[in-house]
DNA sequence: GATGAATGAGTGTTCATTCAT
DNA sequence: AATGAATGAACACTCATTCAT
């Protein structure tokens, strides 16, 4: 058992490196098994297809990050949920405390992001030609439905129907924003520590960045 | 004459296609001719080969945006220059006077982007593979030095020396950031007013986030 | 196991009489395979390109005749080293005794010839444009480094930097000609036994040339 | 005129220049009109084809060599015919007067080939694929024709019908023998001058082999 | 669990040549 | 005399995938 899972995990490490060094797309599966020591028909035996291997790559770090994601919003959502419809000064305090939470999940998604920092720069900048190409536009789905409660909470409307078409945009806008500072920081800092320490102007930038489309006009 | 260049109009016509359509690398050479009626000889007359035929898509649009933009960098750097070291008020009332600038420029450059919409989608969004996949990271590049100058202007910093490592990774952020705005703009906005519209509270975002970051700590 | 490798086998046959007939460059991959009844794909599952394949075909046969002539020089070389500087009589002699120990191994040589007939002809004939086209030149170098000591000897020189450029000349063209001479047997013969028989001829003419070389002027 | 020419002529230097870097087959018609600067429609206007340009640069200078070694061969037959038959020692001198003889026309033929340098070296090491890449063979037929009356004489045969098999085998090594003396002069010397020096000891070569071969048994 | 063999469709590219204008 | 355009067949080679054993 220990010995047939060996060839498995052979054969992961070198798809790993394949596909980091040439993308999801020029990556070859014939080459992935030359590296391996094995024929394609083996890699066959343990994986449907190209689409199958990689997903096995990534699949499991991508659960995780999600749950981590869902969880906080999931808490978010009560929070915000008490607050709408409020007065904008209470609104004002709730957002400033909806970001300090946001940097308390922050740090967590980097801890997590440099934890397996491998896979998701695989899966943020080599899955192009695969079914997670999409992957950061997900994402920025997720964090929408979260931005868009606290932005109508932080601009006192009564309901989603006073969200004007510029309002949607730019909360789309910000909830992109928001996933690429995740991803630029995965892909520019060498570790956690250097992350969360480069995350605090980010969070300043994202912050000030709000405030000016709130007070805008 | 015009008769004559119809074929080489027909395979652009159907490169244009396919490659929007599958992106450079997954599109096929053998497609666009049989699309556009001809052998593939006939594409090998006109174009060198498959990174000149996408080429020829992109080089006119490209160069003409780039032209916007250095032109515009020139004329800033000179601005810049003169308050680079002055006192912190009329350094942020300079800044002010820069982020007025930098509306219009945008407003020319989303003008430019709309007016080349597709070649542009194509340029920002298909070229992976191609020797213009790494496009968008040329133009921050450029982007940063120019930032790099107006933070340090801001920050009241007498040289470039007193940057700190974080100050470098906030400006290469912000860099990728504006460049990521125009893109954003491209590829979500159906046309330049719309565009134009939208860019007003993206540049209160970024304003704010500048200010943000610069006031941080 | 026999089974298996029919396929192989039959793709060397086609190719042995693919380069056989057009030689290497006009000789057309997709040929083979039609003749040998399987993909291209096939192909390229046992060699690693068109010049595997031509090398498969002809590397045993040429590492063969390679360890003849190696084997023969080594044995030769210490023969002549004794007598390199001796006096011109004893220097003839031996000459004469190089002559006899050169008989029989072109005898050994062309016995090995026509054991593999087939594929010399397609080294010798074949070959241009793949990597073994300069073997002649390869085979003329080491038999030139050879006859250079011989001359020496038969000439009673006291060193290598005694010989002038004529000499030079004459040695490296005498080298050429040894292999020119079981090239043409090799592809005017039809087997061994004629081609020993030619040999003797062939080998008086040659032993005449160098002695009127050698008594010239 | 001097002016339609004058694209014949440019393409006739480029295919020149193509042929003799690349070698007939792997030649580039297109390439060869690219460096003229012309379309291939324009080289189709002057030759029939790939070959017929080949030839165009050949021609002329084949039909002068052929034209020397007719002339040569014409003379020399009238004077072996006279001796054939006759008692050896006659005929021995007679072989020492062709040998003269030989060693004059070959300094005319020496000279002929410098001057032509540059398309000899086409046609003999660069026209494989080409109608002319059997043209050494040719030409070692003429001589065979030559030599078989001369080995005849110096043998004392009373007529061709003597000949034995193993006559008619050295006959056409020698023939080709002196065919290839004649290649290697012109492709390793820099010029007439060198060549007839080095020619000087390659018939002393060449004379001393006869002589082998006939008192060979 | 894994091999060895093979498929079939595909890749981008090059070729000598033709021909209306 | 020469162009510009186009053909059609060919090139060596790579791909992900399949399957009997």
């Amino acid at each position: 058992m220990d010995n047939e899972k060996e060839t498995k995990k052979k054969l992961l490490e070198c798809a790993m490196k394949e596909f980091s060094e040439k993308g999801y797309m020029k990556a070859s599966i014939r080459n992935i098994c030359k590296e391996a020591g094995v024929t394609t028909g083996a890699l066959y035996f343990f994986f449907k297809d190209k689409e199958d291997l990689f997903g096995n790559l990534v699949a499991d770090t991508l659960y995780g990050l999600n749950n981590i994601i869902e969880r906080h919003f999931i808490e978010e959502a009560i929070a915000t949920e008490a607050l709408s419809g409020g007065d904008m000064s209470i609104a004002a305090l709730a957002a400033a405390q909806g970001f300090d939470d946001d940097m308390a999940i922050a740090r967590e998604v980097i801890r997590y992001l440099f934890k397996h920092k491998e896979v998701i720069e695989l899966l943020l900048t080599k899955a192009q030609g695969s079914c997670y190409e999409n992957l950061p536009d997900q994402m920025v789905d997720k964090v929408e439905v979260h931005y868009t409660q606290m932005y109508i909470a932080m601009k006192g409307y009564k309901s989603k129907k006073e969200l004007t078409k510029e309002d949607k945009f730019i909360i789309h806008w910000m909830s992109h924003d928001q996933i690429d500072i995740f991803i630029h920081i995965a892909t520019h800092c060498k570790n956690a520590k250097e992350g969360e320490k480069q995350m605090e102007n980010m969070m300043a930038y994202m912050i000030g960045g709000w405030y000016g489309v709130i007070n805008n006009k």
